[in-house]
DNA sequence: GTTAGCACTCTCCATACCCGAGTGCTAATA
DNA sequence: TATTAGCACTCGGGTATGGAGAGTGCTAAC
C-alpha cells in the first residue's frame, strides 16, 4: 500500500462521493464539491496515476472514475475513520429492539429487519446455537402403534424433534420407563459423550439413544442453516439494479437454499466485524456485492452470524459500525437470557460490549 | 354469459394463443395459425364485438387483442378443457416426491418446490394444521430461578414451545408435579374445553393451564402464517417482468409479511381448485396475477393450503390440474402417515383422491 | 510540481423517420 | 343478411442523426 498523503486523500473522496451519489465521479467535481486545494488538471495526473496501481476504474473514456474492489478495500482498511454510531441512531435501534417479545427466533427476525432498515440493505440473522449442544432432557410422546415423537430439549431452550418408528408397537408406559432412564443416563451430556458413554441400555433404548445424537450432531454440524433474511427490497431500488438481469442475479443470491453458501459464515472471526468485498468472495454470484458480517453471541458460547448484503457500492464506515452495534445489542439480550457471559448494566443502556473489536477488518 | 358458439371459441384461441406467446394476438394470426375458416375480416368483426362486451381489450389502436380478467374468467369457467393430467406429468411429481423424508415440514418445502417447477411459477404451501387442535402432552423444562419451557405437544405431532416466567423461583420436581396433574386433567382437551374445565388447580398451575390455552388458541386463530414459497424466479423472467417497477411490485407481494395476507387462503372451498383472477383479488397489489389455490389435507382434519402464484398470462387448464394433483397427493401423504383418513393404497401409486372435485371452481 | 488551455472522445438525449402489424370502415359478393 | 376483399389510417418500435455536456489526456507555460 504504498499510497503518497495526497493520493490516498483523493481516493477517499472518490469512494465517499462515489458512494453518496452512484455517478462516475469527475476531476473538477472534487475540486468543486469537496475542498480540494488544487487544479481539476493535478487531480486527473494523480487519477491516472490511482488508476495505473488498480485503485479505481473508468468505465469509458470520458466518464468520471469508480472505486475497484482494491479502492474499496483500501478505503476500509486505511482510510476511512471508523467513527461509532451517533447516538441517536443509537437510540433509533434501541428503541426498535424494544418490542422484542421473549421469543428468540423474533429477535433473530427482528435484528434483520432493524439491520436492514437502518443500513439500507439487505441483512441476514442466523440463529444462535453452542459450539457443542448439551442435552437437557428428552422426552417420548407416543403416535402411533410403532411411532413416536421424540422432542429433545438441549440447554439454552433450544428444541429439536423427530419422529422415530420402533421395530416393535410400544405403549406409553415403556416410553416413559424409556425417557426417564435416558434422561437419568445422559442429562448434561454433548452428542459425543452419550456415543461414549458405557451405560447399560435395553435395545430399545439404545435405539432412541442413537436418534438422540445423531440429531444432536446434526445441529451442530449444521446451524447456520436457519437463516433470517430482510430488506431485500432495499437492495433492489439501488440505481445498480436498473436492469432487469442483475435483478435475478440478486435473486438467484438471495434464495434461501444458497445464501448460507454464499456468504461465508463458517470462516468468521471469533469477534470483530469483517468486510468482505466484491471478487474477493469465493463465489462468482457475489462478484458485485460486499458482505459486512459479524459473529454475536457469548463468547465461547452460544451464538451466531449476522450480516448485511449490498452492492460494492456501499456506506461501509456507518455499515460497519451499525452491524456491530446491532450484535452488540443481540449478544447481551442472549447473555442476559440465558445468563451465562454476566453482562453487566441492562440491555441496551451501556455501550455495547464492543469497544475491544473496533477496527478489526479481515484480510 | 351471452356468447355465440363462435365467439366462444374465437376467445379461447385468443386466450390459449396469448398465454403461449405474450404478444397481443391480431385478427390474422388466429385465421393462419389456428384452422379457422372465416376471413381475418370477419375475425375483427368478431373480435370488436367481444371487447365490446368486455372479454379483451386493446392496449391501443393497431395492436392485437389481448384477454381481459373477464375473459380469463370465461374461459377458466367454461371454454378451457379441464382435462386430467398426462400420465407422465403425474409420474414425474410422483417420483419427486419419493425423495420426501419423514419430517411434516419437509413435505411442505418440498411441494412447493415440485409445484412451482412443475407450473413454472411460484408456488405457496402453507403448513398443515387441524380446525382446532386438541392436547396430547405438556412438559415443563425449568432454565432459571423463575423461568420454564413449557413444550406442548398436540395432537397430530405438532409442537408449541414458549418460555413461562414464574411469579416465585420454583424448582424441576414442582414443575413435573404441575405437568402430571395438568396432563392427567387436560389430555385430549381443546382450547376452549381446558378454559371451561372445572378443575380444581394451584394458582401456578392456573398459570401454566392459561399460558397453554393461549397457545393454542393462537395456533388455532393463526396457522397460515408459516408458508413455503419457491419459484419466484419462474415468474420474474417472465416477459411481463421485463421493467423493474413490476419486479419490485411482485417482491412487495412476495415479502413473507404480506404473502399469507394477500392470498385469500382463509376463504378457501372445503374442496376443489379456486381460481381467482387479476383484479378479482381484494388486494389493489395483487391487480396483475392470478392465484390457483387449492386445500390438501384429511377431509374435515388436519390440513392446509396450496397455491400457485403468477402473472394472469398463465396456463390455466395445466396448472389447475397440477395444483389438483399435486394436493391430492400431499393429502395422500399425510393421511397415511396420520393413519385417519383411511386412504386406500399407497400413497403416490393409485390416482389421487380428486376424482370428485373436478371442475369445481369459484365465482 | 502545478496549472491553464484545448482538442478529442464518448454517453446521453431528443428528434425525426420509416416500417410493419393491425385495425376499422366501406363496398362488393354469395 | 352474413361474409369478404380492399384500403386508408394509426400507432409502436427500431434505427439513424445530431448536438450538448461531461470528462479526459496531452502539451506548453508558469
Amino acid at each position: 500500500m504504498s499510497l503518497s498523503e495526497r493520493r490516498a486523500r483523493l481516493l477517499s473522496l472518490i469512494v465517499s462521493e462515489f458512494v453518496d451519489s452512484a455517478v462516475p465521479v469527475g476531476s473538477d467535481a472534487l475540486v468543486r464539491k469537496h475542498g480540494v486545494r488544487l487544479s481539476s488538471a493535478t487531480v486527473r495526473n494523480e487519477m491516472a496515476k490511482l488508476e495505473e496501481e488498480g485503485y479505481i476504474s473508468h468505465p469509458h473514456t470520458s466518464a468520471g472514475r469508480v472505486p475497484s474492489d482494491k479502492g474499496y478495500r483500501c478505503y476500509v482498511e486505511a482510510l476511512m475513520e471508523d467513527r461509532d454510531l451517533p447516538w441517536d441512531a443509537k437510540q433509533t435501534i434501541r428503541h426498535q429492539f424494544h418490542q422484542a417479545g421473549r421469543e428468540e427466533d423474533e429477535w433473530i427476525q427482528l435484528s434483520a429487519a432493524v439491520l436492514a432498515r437502518a443500513v439500507e440493505n439487505a441483512a441476514v440473522v442466523t440463529a444462535p446455537r453452542t459450539r457443542e449442544s448439551r442435552l437437557k432432557r428428552i422426552e417420548l410422546i407416543g403416535i402411533q402403534d410403532t411411532e413416536a415423537l421424540v422432542v429433545i430439549v438441549l440447554q439454552q431452550a433450544r428444541l429439536k424433534q423427530q419422529i422415530l418408528i420402533f421395530p416393535e408397537p410400544i405403549e406409553q408406559e415403556r416410553l416413559t420407563a424409556i425417557t426417564n432412564h435416558l434422561n437419568e443416563a445422559f442429562a448434561g451430556f454433548s452428542a459425543g459423550e452419550i456415543g461414549r458413554s458405557q451405560v447399560q441400555l435395553t435395545q430399545l433404548e439404545w435405539h432412541v439413544a442413537n436418534a438422540v445424537r445423531d440429531i444432536m450432531e446434526a445441529s451442530d454440524r449444521g446451524g447456520y442453516d436457519e437463516a433470517h433474511l430482510d430488506g431485500v427490497r432495499n437492495v433492489l431500488t439501488k440505481p445498480e439494479f436498473a436492469s432487469p438481469d442483475k435483478v435475478l442475479n440478486l435473486l438467484d443470491v438471495v434464495e434461501q437454499r444458497n445464501l448460507t453458501k454464499l456468504i461465508p459464515f463458517r470462516e468468521l472471526a471469533a469477534e470483530g466485524v469483517t468486510v468482505m468485498i466484491g471478487a474477493e468472495h469465493e463465489e462468482d454470484a457475489m462478484r458485485d456485492y460486499s458482505v459486512v458480517i459479524s459473529r454475536y453471541g457469548t463468547p465461547g458460547g452460544i451464538g451466531g452470524a449476522m450480516a448485511v448484503l449490498g452492492p460494492t457500492r456501499m456506506h461501509y464506515p456507518e455499515t460497519i459500525s451499525t452491524v456491530r452495534f446491532v450484535a452488540g445489542l443481540l449478544s447481551e439480550m442472549l447473555a442476559s437470557h440465558y445468563g451465562e457471559g454476566s453482562v453487566p448494566g441492562e440491555p441496551g443502556d451501556g455501550p455495547p460490549a464492543d469497544g475491544d473489536t473496533r477496527g478489526k477488518k479481515r484480510k
